[in-house]
DNA sequence: CTACAGTCTACTGTTAACAATCCATCGAAC
DNA sequence: GTTCGATGGATTGTTAACAGTAGACTGTAG
């Protein structure tokens, strides 16, 4: 068997740039609605305009940012009809991915999801932040969906992915029993792809994304909007 | 009932780029493997490489080209294992359209189901070309994509279509069996939604994408590969 | 006070020149 | 002959200056 080493893509500017403003937004530096300058984040990130502008088209792709034509760029507002729209989607997709996974998965491909639980496991419940788990959770997903081996189907998730985690953020509290349930649902939804009991595991993962909107739907409703205007 | 006219957004150098390069591509002009040389291209269509790097990085977000760092551009093959991913991500979507469609469309947003279809009693089967069909059909589908109000699950058709059209042309020839099926599947489908069937709407696009994805199989696996190396 | 037209400024869209990278070619060493 | 490293040309990544647009601002008329 051919060692299948991939190509490692080299990094360029506008990738640094992406993440920089990727952060700067997921972090708050950056509040949903406000005006992202060009000629500002060149200066700010010492770079030409060139790499900001398909930095910024990038993150439009992703969803964090929109863009009108000789208007400029903003943060983008997510709402609870967004919310709506991001789930759905995200619950079509993670629906496909289990049934590809569940296929086609290899050993190796599980081993981050389980590496992840591992370092949930480890992480002292007191420093625990949102933020934490919040990472934990995406990347948890991510590797699902790389492991359904499914390269259109990845790159339709990557288009929600940091979305998803925006809405990951928005809660403050951190409740004993969502760690734990978190913990169970995850490793639960792992041991079925492992029977490769697909009928289950995609039903399994549909009640874990269903069960994830009712909570943001609820936090929506009764807390502030989603975010300041 | 305010008129929702909306913003509308302007025409840029690089849309009329990406027009053209997608036509070059899909009309056979470039084929696929083929490089697409930014200086080249800039000269041909009296552009500078600055539009011509954006029109090609969009036409990788739909899947007509891959480009790769520092290595550039070239046209993305279609080979069996991607009419794979395509249909099956093209059928998740499709399911999640419909059920958005049926929750949701006015009677405004169907009428351009209809034009589509009376558009397509209006043609002479005599004069009926394989790629006028292929519009036909990717034109009410994506009617359907519009009708559902659902902007991310639009974008992640708009990633889809361009391939799908690809293969749509694939076929040559126009039997007549097809065309009449054509006919009652699509106003069958439309009679479904009209109705608020969701149920019976949903599984019959499902059934109708499917058999579209055995009939590209079935040529696939018989005919050439789907695409000249 | 409100509505409208003209100007002005800040910003995005576009261009062309510059820098860095890849890959093919060639030659030398083994 | 094959493998390895250097050289050069082609092509992409990056920059900075130029051109055009949208929206704010002013002033004027009603």
């Amino acid at each position: 068997m051919t060692p299948p080493l991939e190509r490692r893509q080299r990094r360029v500017l506008t990738d640094d740039v992406a993440d920089s403003i990727r952060e700067a937004i997921l972090s708050g530096r950056i509040k949903s609605g406000e005006r992202l300058i060009e000629d500002e984040l060149a200066e700010n990130l010492s770079v030409s305009r060139g790499p900001i502008r398909q930095a910024i088209f990038r993150l439009q792709q992703e969803g964090l940012v929109v863009h009108e034509t000789h208007r400029g760029a903003t943060v983008a507002h997510v709402s609870i009809e967004d919310a709506d729209e991001i789930y759905s989607l995200r619950r079509a997709l993670e629906r496909l991915a289990m049934e590809n996974v569940c296929l086609k998965a290899t050993e190796a491909d599980l081993a981050p999801l389980d590496a992840i639980l591992l370092l949930f496991q480890s992480i002292p419940r007191a420093s625990m932040t949102r933020r934490r788990v919040a990472e934990l959770d995406i990347d948890f997903h991510d590797a699902l969906f790389r492991a359904a081996h499914h390269g259109r189907l990845y790159r339709a998730w990557e288009a929600l992915r940091s979305q998803i985690f925006v809405f990951l953020l928005l809660r403050d509290g951190l409740p004993d029993d969502y760690l734990t349930s978190w913990y169970r649902d995850h490793s639960g939804l792992l041991k079925l792809v492992r029977d490769r009991d697909t009928a289950r595991a995609v039903a399994s993962i549909d009640e874990h994304i269903q069960a994830a909107y009712g909570r943001l739907r609820e936090h929506l409703q009764q807390g502030a909007p989603a975010a300041a205007e």
